[in-house]
RNA sequence: GGGCCCGUAGCUCAGCCAGGACAAGAGCGCCGGCCUUCGGAGCCGGAGGUCCCGGGUUCAAAUCCCGGCGGGCCCGCCA
């Protein structure tokens, strides 16, 4: 129900709008002074010491000037106290709760504040390079990206998600090379093996980088003096050993054919050759990568779903190639001042671009964060061998994500590591004219997650599949779920641990702050306890159950002197903050302080139901008013649950 | 060598952007209680801290500035 505002939101509001006059300070600024301070001061407060000197205005003038505004919106329940700079509100519980729940009977639900001024914005994430399944990494840029999406939609914003097919390139050409070699059809194989048809793509692909890898080892061994020897040898060992340990996972007896065939071919000359035939667009290696890289992207789906991520566009790499959008970038790039020949090649002068056009600009400061006293070199943007690079291909594809979608904001969510990458790109488009697409281009950066002990390397087949990760996940899932439902069906089982692992592993990977490396563990995300994503699923499936055994709820026959009652009113406050804490969570697009929220809510609700009973309780009037109550933060669980991933149950 | 990010309880982290009621907050782990009352994936209580170090700004610093130290990442005609 739009339109209908909590009492809660619209004080904060009016709070806002009216310092934000009073004290000349920016709308935002003010509602993000409107903190709730220690319970024993208040509901609401607002540090006025930093501003009342030098205002003109006293204490007084200040809170009766703003007990009048209220007034006039009809939030007369408050009582307003100035402590030690602090002006502090707190409201009346029973005509707040009166409020609050005549609302909810005429059809409001929580729900995120919505934006004043709606945008359009672009998330771009995941974009796993298409040539093996999906690990561990890629799920926590998929979470922070899903998640992302998920509170601008609730904010109001459109949204459009879009995933980057990484086509382009040597790795798919060497993962295409290995199909050539074996004469099968990746997906058809997939199916034949019963194999997930990424899985299968990945072995080959890795199968076929370390041949590759030993060979061209091996022709430097030849050439190498005998320092180098030594050095070269051992990393041939130790390449050797991988294959021999993916020959143990050889999923259709492969590797004799590629050992084979690779000591009668030029297999880097093979390579080269796909590589450039395909972008040009020339079959049949065409038809060879896209095949190869189609049935990695039918795993990807089928992953992705289970941590329920999907997305509006699927973006190929070299589709924005074949339809000369790189070739018209070329040519912009070649009229501007900017375009330069480093090291014999085609370059953007990127030093230049930062001396002229973001440093005598302050305003630019922000939006490009040029490292102080670094040299950012040219970025080259074309092969010597006439080919591109993906970078130069990376610059075509953000001015189409901002026109395809008519995007106000582009938001990529990339690995921290391409952080230098990603601004030369924003450097470029700024360069080249596209001002507005600069700006409005954000890199939302996030740290690796490891893995205890040992390092990932797709190429050489060493990772923790997301798969693998979400069967150990669910397998503890259902003997949890089993063990309190035994009498449930199999099929229900099933879908419950499929939601529980959903959320055990989205919960997991949104919490901590992007900003931090994860080491991952996996006894972290089986531990189902406080502070996980089961432990908000049980909460709510705890609530629904009380709902369930109270009835419907008789808002008419509530008694609002049952709000007095110190957990009930903490537990309703803070159910109330959500709509303008989920909406602060999607401004400041940190999804973990919505996580944070969210576990705080449950963790109230949690130590104040075995205390006080409302199903036992004999008087109606307070019976109806707990259950209200349940009722609310069992919807302000579902509704920011859902906005990071987390299914909400009814019973598990 | 330079740049960026991180450094808060044994461990994992929040608070820092927007300094103020912080004599610093969670979870895990640890110690001790609670299964005859709505779901124990829970509840109640306890121990546990030089907020990396040193300066500075301020009436006020975990928070801002400078300088160190430690860790990660990045500095490609790779993607």
């Amino acid at each position: 129900m739009t339109g209908k505002v909590d009492p809660v939101t619209l004080t904060v509001r009016e709070m806002a709008l009216f310092f934000s006059e009073t004290f000349k300070i920016p709308l935002e600024q003010a509602m993000w002074l409107i903190q709730p301070p220690r319970e024993e001061y208040g509901d609401l407060s607002f540090p006025l010491m930093r501003y009342l000197r030098g205002s003109g205005y006293g204490e007084r003038e200040i809170v009766e000037t703003l007990r009048g505004r209220l007034w006039e919106k009809g939030i007369y329940y408050i009582s307003l106290s100035v402590d030690r700079g602090y002006l502090n509100l707190r409201f009346e519980e029973s005509e707040l709760s009166r409020h609050v729940f005549t609302l909810v009977r005429s059809g409001w639900r929580p729900e995120t504040v919505k934006a004043d001024a709606p945008e359009t914005i672009v998330v771009e994430h995941t974009s796993a390079n298409p040539i093996h399944p999906l690990h561990i990494g890629h799920a926590r840029n998929t979470s922070i990206g899903d998640t992302l999406a998920r509170l601008f939609k609730a904010r109001g914003h459109r949204v459009n998600t879009r995933f980057y097919i990484d086509d382009v390139g040597r790795q798919t050409a060497i993962a295409a090379l290995g199909f050539q070699i074996l004469g099968v059809d990746p997906g058809s194989e997939a199916k034949r093996l019963g194999v997930k048809p990424d899985h299968l793509v990945g072995w080959v692909y890795a199968a076929t980088h370390t041949i590759l890898d030993i060979l061209e080892a091996k022709k430097r061994l030849e050439k190498a003096d005998a320092g180098e020897r030594e050095r070269i040898q051992r990393k041939i060992d130790s390449l050797m050993s991988t294959l021999s340990r993916l020959k143990d996972s050889d999923p259709g007896g492969y590797m004799g054919k590629l050992l084979d065939y690779s000591s009668k071919n030029d297999l880097e000359d093979r390579v080269q050759e796909i590589m450039r035939r395909y972008e040009k667009g020339l079959d049949p290696e065409k038809s060879l990568i896209r095949s190869v890289v189609a049935a990695v992207l039918e795993g990807f789906r089928e992953t992705l779903a289970r941590i329920g991520a999907e997305f509006d566009s699927w973006d190929w790499e070299s589709d924005i190639v074949w339809s000369s959008r790189v070739e018209k970038l070329l040519e912009k790039a070649r009229g501007s001042k900017y375009y330069v020949i480093h090291k014999g090649a085609e370059a953007l002068n990127i030093p230049a671009i930062i001396e002229e056009l973001v440093k005598p600009r302050p305003e630019l400061h922000g939006s490009f964060k040029t490292p102080k006293g670094f040299e950012i070199p040219p970025l080259i943007l074309v092969r010597s061998d006439g080919t591109t690079l993906y970078t130069t291909r990376d610059i075509a594809y953000s001015i189409y994500k901002f026109e395809q979608a008519r995007a106000d904001r582009v938001v990529n969510v990339i690995g921290a590591d391409q952080r230098l990458s990603q601004l030369q790109v924003k450097l470029a488009l700024l360069g080249l004219g596209y001002e507005r697409e600069a700006r409005n281009m954000i890199h939302y950066d996030y740290e690796i997650v490891r893995l205890p002990g040992r390092s990932m390397s797709g190429r050489r087949g060493e990772y923790v599949s997301l798969d693998q990760l979400l069967d150990e996940v669910k397998s503890r899932a259902l003997s949890e779920v089993e063990k309190r439902n035994p009498d449930m069906p199999r099929e229900w089982i099933e879908d419950v641990a499929e939601k529980v692992t959903a959320g055990a592993t989205r919960f997991a990977l949104v919490q901590v702050s992007s900003k931090k490396p994860i080491t991952f563990d996996l006894e972290r995300v089986l531990d189902f306890k406080e502070n996980s994503g089961p432990y908000l699923q049980y909460t709510h499936a705890r609530a629904s159950r009380i709902l369930e055994k109270h009835g419907p709820i008789d808002y008419g026959s509530i008694d609002y002197t049952a709000s007095y009652h110190p957990e009930r009113r903490r537990l309703l406050l803070l159910a109330l903050r959500y709509p303008l804490v989920s909406a602060k969570a999607a401004d400041d697009m940190a999804p973990e302080d919505l996580v944070a929220y969210l576990v705080k809510l449950a963790d109230i609700f949690n130590s104040w139901y075995p205390k006080d009973s409302v199903i036992h309780d004999p008087d109606p009037g307070a019976r109806n008013y707990k259950a209200a109550l349940v009722n609310l933060v069992k919807e302000v669980l579902s509704e920011g649950m859902k906005l990071i991933g987390v299914p909400p149950l009814e019973r598990m």
